[in-house]
RNA sequence: GGCCCUGUCGUCUAGUCUGGCCUAGGACACAGGCUUUUCAAGCCUGGUACACGGGUUCGAAUCCCGUCGGGGCUACCA
């Protein structure tokens, strides 16, 4: 039974890089029928908040990443770790350092201006038993591991065979106390303890892949299959961090983004279907995903892709899902109309591609902005001959019937009117005239939706201006 | 600096394992055109890439070696 996790630290903003190993987790637990936990890594204090998590597990809820089973957090389980930790002291395998954050910093100062890499030099390791315990009476201590000599190899999913020679790591700190385990240890236990069988996680944990495998062989635990994510860049080919300013997930949210759009696009960062494909459904990347198409190299986020994709979706969304998702969006105001609402959006939706910029494509609708007068005027056409355009169409306008006013009935004599006098004569100071702007869609449907009583008001207004 | 990962259009990628179908395909973006007025959508067309240098081979984006580039890690964070 296939068992993997996402292992999330509640220190900061979701961003896109930690939803992306959520997916393909999701993805793979799904496609072999297996399970996808969720486990809080809240080892930290310091830095562990109650409202990242909260935001965690709401974004994951939004976007559909199901978990099977209850959300585990580290901070509930210390004296499992303790009990672990305890087991290596046993065998000789962890002790305790006293070593004082200055000391090692003027120790590894020195070998880097020696040119040899930093390392723990080992110097607690031999302490007495009984001057350990005399020290740990006034000092404070941390707990570190005895890293052996030798090469550690594993097997990635995606980049084949790993090795690192474990004699550069030196002696690492697997906790501040028996009470307070840090991410290596807490990692390689609760991946133990949770039965996990594949870790898939992003990039910048290659490097804890070999100290995690050595904690898990000296507590005789079972080796775990890797694949190590490509990682996602900023535009300046460095990874999205979520210490520095980068876009929460949240934000896209706020911004307008549909669930389905961020998880095809983030999909296809790093793996791709065998056809020529950009738009898969869910159940199609479940059907289809494989970790071994999952790409090596690191992907640079590209958000005009990712409009384009959420503008796909949003344009093939029903009507009602739409006005639904608009609400958070839109003034109350809007909400009421919804008629207006509803034919407003079935014309806008095509500009549409994220759900915040639909109060500024949409506001003419609803009150009419002003305008500079200059901008009636279609391309070198005078104002008077405008104005008198303008007039023409207000009068054909009034002869159709208030209670059948549509594009049937003012259309062909509006056409009459344009051909005669020039398409762009007519039907731009039309425009401008019902939306004051010169962006828009096209006159004959704005017409259309604003009905007889307005649209009359909004060209006679325009009228006025010109004269 | 050291260790590890990695290198196909500006960007995401197909193709690499199992050399020839690749005068390198798709998508986003860009440019031009069509779509009875603008914008959008749609359709059509276009430009741009196998990092470089050596091999191996009848033949290399694909295999080997080297160089260079990019990234990650190097915490009593995760």
């Amino acid at each position: 039974m296939i068992r993997v996790r996402f292992a999330p630290s509640p220190t900061g903003h979701l961003h896109m890089g930690g939803v992306r190993t959520a997916l393909f987790n999701w993805l793979f637990a799904r496609h072999e029928g297996g399970k996808f936990l969720l486990r809080i890594e809240d080892t930290d204090k310091n830095r562990s908040k109650k409202e990242y998590e909260d935001e965690i597990i709401n974004v994951l809820k939004w976007l559909g990443l199901d978990w099977d089973e209850e959300v585990n957090r580290q901070s509930e389980r210390l004296s499992l770790y303790e009990g672990y930790l305890k087991k290596l002291f046993e065998s000789g395998l962890a002790y305790y350092c006293f070593c004082t954050l200055e000391e090692l910093e003027a120790e590894s100062q020195a070998q880097l201006t020696q040119g040899l890499p930093p390392k723990y030099s080992g110097k607690c390791r031999h302490l007495k038993r009984e001057e350990v315990e005399e020290r740990l009476k006034k000092e404070p201590a941390v707990i570190r591991f005895k890293v052996p000599n030798r090469v550690v190899a594993f097997h990635d999913m995606i980049r084949g065979n790993v090795e690192f020679n474990a004699e550069l790591i030196g002696d690492i700190v697997i906790a501040k106390s028996l009470q307070e385990p840090l991410y290596n240890f807490a990692a390689a236990v609760d991946d133990f303890e949770m039965k996990i069988t594949h870790v898939i996680r992003g990039e910048e944990h290659i490097s804890n892949t070999p100290k995690q495998i050595l904690i898990q062989e000296a507590l005789g635990f079972d080796r775990l299959e890797y694949a190590h994510l490509p990682l996602i860049l900023g535009p300046d080919r460095k990874k999205l961090s979520k210490r520095f300013l980068d876009k929460s997930m949240d934000d896209y949210i706020k911004d307008g983004y549909l669930a389905e759009a961020i998880i095809n696009f983030l999909v296809l960062l790093g793996w791709h279907p065998k056809e020529d494909r950009e738009v898969i459904s869910l159940a199609d990347m479940v059907k289809e995903f494989s970790l071994n198409r999952v790409q090596k190299a690191g992907a640079i986020f590209n958000p005009e892709k990712l409009d384009w994709l959420n503008g796909y979706y949003l344009r093939s969304l029903p009507l009602k899902i739409i006005v639904e998702k608009l609400k958070k969006f839109i003034p109350t105001a809007w909400l009421k109309k919804e008629k207006l609402l509803e034919k407003v959006i079935e014309i806008e939706k095509e500009r549409m591609r994220r759900l915040n910029e639909f109060p500024d494509l949409a506001g003419f609708f609803f009150d009419l902005p002003d305008y500079p007068v200059l901008i009636l005027n279609w391309q070198k056409t005078n104002a008077a001959t405008t104005l008198d355009n303008l007039k023409a169409v207000a009068e054909a306008l009034r002869a159709v019937p208030k209670e059948d006013f549509s594009k049937k009935t003012f259309e062909s004599s509006l056409m009459l009117l344009a051909d005669a006098r020039g398409r762009g004569e007519i039907f731009w100071p039309l425009r401008v005239a019902l939306s004051g702007r010169e962006a828009s869609p096209g006159p004959l449907d704005i017409l259309e939706i604003l009905g007889k009583e307005e649209s009359l008001q909004r060209i006679q207004a325009a009228i006025k201006k010109l004269s």
